[in-house]
DNA sequence: ACGTAGTCAGACAGCGCTGTCAACTACAAT
DNA sequence: ATTGTAGTTGACAGCGCTGTCTGACTACGT
């Protein structure tokens, strides 16, 4: 039906060229208003959309973004996608989502075809791929211009978005600090992961700026699985000597700390408090719901893209543009005051 | 650098015309084996990949495959996308994800645009997106096929995949009974979802074929949310008579069960067993793990894409194709032998 | 009156492929 | 030897746009 309108139907009603209409499409200058207004009502009147290949085959632009990621967290994600998608759509940019085995040796293989097939106009690398080398050398090579997300390592090779891990953590304990906790376990995050040091360093100065002690045996490592978490709750938790309150560097080793605390009947929050980080859709989906961090990762996303598609440059030498957006801190009903308050104070 | 080589180049490196190795890409017949062997190493060693935008400019292909989605459980979705993914690469394909508000007013703005200017060649419809008829009226007025996945309404309306809810809960509530219960409740998922019918139908089919009763104050309304889940739970377990077992329609719902015989102190699983059903990550973010129904849901989006890729036609008058996939009961840690196993027995 | 910018619009040549059609080969059937 | 037929290859014309270049027309100063 629709399917055969080009660009010369539109021309043909407006009374111009094929090429002013290309400029008025493309918001080209030196288009005088009047013949701008007749062509977008013939746009508009035709219900005239440009084939996209046509105009990648003929210009520069692919009108592509790609998502590269790699067995990420669904709800993560999925958010990127969403975030990414909304910015790319004022532009009438698509994106494409490509999961990578970056694990696998034959990274190489899996990422060549796709850019030079698709030559997209720029790809967002989310978790872990945003740390991998070989995808990077790949887009370089190709010339692609790429955004990462939250990466950890290699931070001045490109562009990147991102949030204040230590500052987030910070206030978090503070929270804790606040709610008259003075004894807080806290569970690491994997440790090849940026935003794991990150993390732990805002608990660490939180409790040294409240003239807190930080003690080594309530620094629990985990890998930001559930199970991980819970493994590391219940060498924390078991003892009679137990802390009022665990911080858990993500809400997946949160749930674990909850889910020890159910077998234990610690009630939580009187008994014991529970933090998490990320604002996972599992934060909610449980009883009492997780305190958290919102990650603001639909709109680290749309920076991203908006970054792709203004054009990131910087000059030779300078570092690239960073953007940090803000986090939120959810109190929810898994925190709430010491149950020591007041009493063995001393 | 890579981002120039064309056809032209493989062409003249192995001797034979653009149109031959244009041939040998579209793996047409017609082809004498020597020459096949030829282009292929000139493709190799030149590392040739065609140009998407070329491919479907000139001929009647896209190479793109469409998924739309609204407001997904984010774990659905990326198994949806990773599944249909797998298929499409195996053919040189790519897929767009475009999320919609379907339940905006201006569904038909948000999916025509995208409709006219990538023009996809198929489109995977899921929740709550394939059951949409303006979507569906926009997609048939382009002639793009779609296949739908695990649709409720309009079955006859496309090809569809999907898998056998009915039986799925069947085997689900045979658990159950098999673990002694005899006492089990029910919540019921969303009533406008087209799979909340069969699972009750297949509880409903089990217990009588067991000879045991349903009794209506058994069964609550849910809508597959937490919330509603634990509503129905308070309402299901707050008084003594209570069941020994609760099914719930997914996992979401069971979540809100668990968190209500939390709440309650009933252990899980002997007291009272929980069974869930979709297989959510949330599933296994829990203490106890929860039993339920894993879903394929990646092989049924696998599936979606093969038909569109491999072409679904049926003959007027005949029902469009439906895949039926495989299921699988995963059985974890809540569900349990009956507490009243060889006591109360009548 | 003339030049000199500056503004606006169109002609035209592809982008890198595929579809169509025509041509050529080989070999069997006449 | 002649014709037929299937198998194999290439020439060529676009697909629907954008980039480049060229031309016309306007506005202003001299």
């Amino acid at each position: 039906m629709s399917s055969k309108i080009t660009i010369h139907d539109v021309a043909r009603l407006s009374g111009v060229s094929i090429k002013t209409v290309s400029r008025v499409l493309n918001r080209e200058p030196n288009v005088k208003a009047d013949t701008r207004d007749r062509v977008q009502a013939a746009v508009a009147t035709l219900n005239y959309r440009p084939n996209i290949s046509a105009r990648s085959l003929a210009g520069s632009k692919a009108y592509l973004i790609g998502v590269f990621f790699d067995n990420p967290s669904p709800g993560y994600i999925t958010d990127v996608q969403l975030g990414a998608i909304a910015r790319c759509r004022e532009e009438g940019y698509h994106l494409i989502v490509e999961p990578l085995d970056s694990t696998a040796d034959d990274v190489e293989a899996q990422v060549a075809p796709m850019l030079a097939n698709l030559r997209m106009d720029g790809v967002i690398l989310t978790a872990p791929v945003c740390d991998n080398a070989i995808v990077m050398d790949a887009l370089e090579r190709e010339d692609i211009p790429f955004v990462r997300i939250s990466p950890g390592s290699d931070l001045d090779r490109s562009a990147r978005v991102g949030m204040d891990d230590r500052l987030a953590a910070y206030e978090m304990t503070r929270h804790l600090i606040d709610l008259g906790h003075k004894d807080i376990g806290f569970i690491l995050g994997h440790p090849d992961h940026g935003a794991t040091h990150l993390r732990r360093q805002g608990f660490v100065d939180a409790m040294g700026d409240a003239g807190l002690p930080v003690r080594p045996e309530r620094m629990e490592q985990g890998y930001f699985s559930f199970r991980s978490g819970f493994e590391a709750a219940e060498r924390l938790l078991s003892d009679e000597d137990r802390p009022t309150a665990v911080f858990a560097s993500n809400d997946d080793m949160a749930l674990g700390v909850m889910a020890v605390a159910n077998r234990l009947r610690l009630n939580v929050p009187e008994t014991l408090s529970v933090a998490g980080f990320d604002d996972t859709p599992g934060a909610k989906v449980t009883w009492p719901q997780l305190t958290t961090v919102r990650q603001p990762i639909a709109a680290m996303a749309g920076a991203a893209a908006d970054m792709l598609l203004t054009g990131v440059t910087w000059d030779e030498g300078a570092r690239p543009p960073s953007r940090l957006l803000d986090f939120e801190l959810v109190v929810r009903e898994s925190t709430g005051p010491s149950p020591r308050l007041g009493l063995t104070n001393g």
